[in-house]
DNA sequence: TGTACATCAGTGAACGCGCGTTCACTGATGTAC
DNA sequence: TGTACATCAGTGAACGCGCGTTCACTGATGTAC
């Protein structure tokens, strides 16, 4: 049962989340204030103390939110993997460029900002479970035994390869690719995996 | 003759592009602000108008400057290959992730900023001429006659992984391989570079 | 070589703006008895 | 079931701050004659 929208608002955490989403996607993370975040939330200005102790601690808890939708955007392509572990390994790295593509300034805040704390457990922990999949795709890939050298340089390759990718497009520096959407896009996009990916 | 430092600057302009470097090091793209730039240059906060429209302006015209830089980076490490076409491709990769590391907050800016206005020719040529150099570097390793699809998949791959490797590692997402200092800092990414670049 | 004058490059005070933060407040909710 | 009270979640006015921008100004420079 949803309540009322009275003088409560009822789940304003959850909604400024949405509203700094929002915020991110239209002014950047350069333009990004927590009065804008209010006013979209249609609360006042001085509302979101309550919840928030400042701007970076909601961009800090927005990153958590992405980092488990970005997990999520990965392992939901993985699952339709039809060739084997290098197949997942490509569909990852798709995963990965589509949820760049989809979340724009959600990415650049997790990937490019100094603004959410890294240092909070929560948000330390959502990014490293995204690591882990790619770990595991990749030792997956590559029959690895171990974590040794040799099998950490093919995770920073992989890594490298599909965040490059993302950056990349999302900065426009792909042009010359021609279009990258639909299914042709990803025809591409995977071709260029292929040929890098370990 | 340098010229006394009287009532005019000398050369404001270029003052103002080594102060905006400094701000844009200490405060990052976010923190960027034009007053801080004039006062950084010993200059009045309404002096720099006569330079610059405004601090996208600036920004632009230092976007131009790094990409000189990047360019002169990338070939000074070229011209120490030994190993060949594919050898000198691996240099440049090394010169790109050296000069994101020499330069962090001026390669943000480069890449990952809606600030400098790439709509500006002379942006988009020094860009461009960056670009160049990847194309070739790409096309002499892979001995490409043409710059069919094939080739620019290749030219997507390469850029891909150096500018992956370079934004995660200045984000600190590489430190799971260990320090990245010096010669055996070059070695590991060296590895990573040759598993991956086509 | 002087001199007059236009132009250029800076100064510093003033402005309005939106920001984050603080504060006393008030309406809504939950709990003890 | 009712009542009293503490706590919580919001309001809205006020504040100081640094920002970009504007403006009249002035010192320095360059040029014509």
């Amino acid at each position: 049962m949803l309540p009322e929208r009275g003088y409560h608002h009822g789940d304003l955490r959850q909604a400024l989340l949405a509203a700094a989403e929002l915020e991110l996607t239209e002014k950047g993370v350069e333009g990004f204030t927590l009065r804008g975040c209010a006013k979209r939330a249609g609360v006042s200005h001085a509302a979101p103390a309550h919840h928030f102790r400042d701007a970076n601690a909601l961009l800090t808890a927005l990153a958590v939110e992405g980092f488990v939708r970005f997990s999520k955007a990965i392992r939901d392509r993985q699952d339709a993997a039809l060739n084997g572990a290098r197949g997942a390994l490509i569909l990852a790295g798709l995963g990965y460029i589509d949820f760049a593509r989809a979340n724009p300034a959600l990415f650049r805040l997790m990937f490019s900002s100094s603004r959410p704390d890294f240092e909070q457990g929560i948000l330390r922990n959502s990014a490293s479970a995204a690591f882990d999949i790619l770990v595991e795709a990749v030792a997956a890939s590559t029959n690895a035994a171990s974590m040794a050298e040799a099998g950490m340089q093919d995770v920073a390759a992989a890594w490298a390869v599909a965040h490059g990718l993302a950056d990349l497009l999302l900065s426009g520096r792909l042009l010359f690719l021609g279009p990258l959407e639909g299914a042709e896009g990803d025809r591409i996009l995977a071709g260029i995996l292929q040929r890098a990916l370990p």
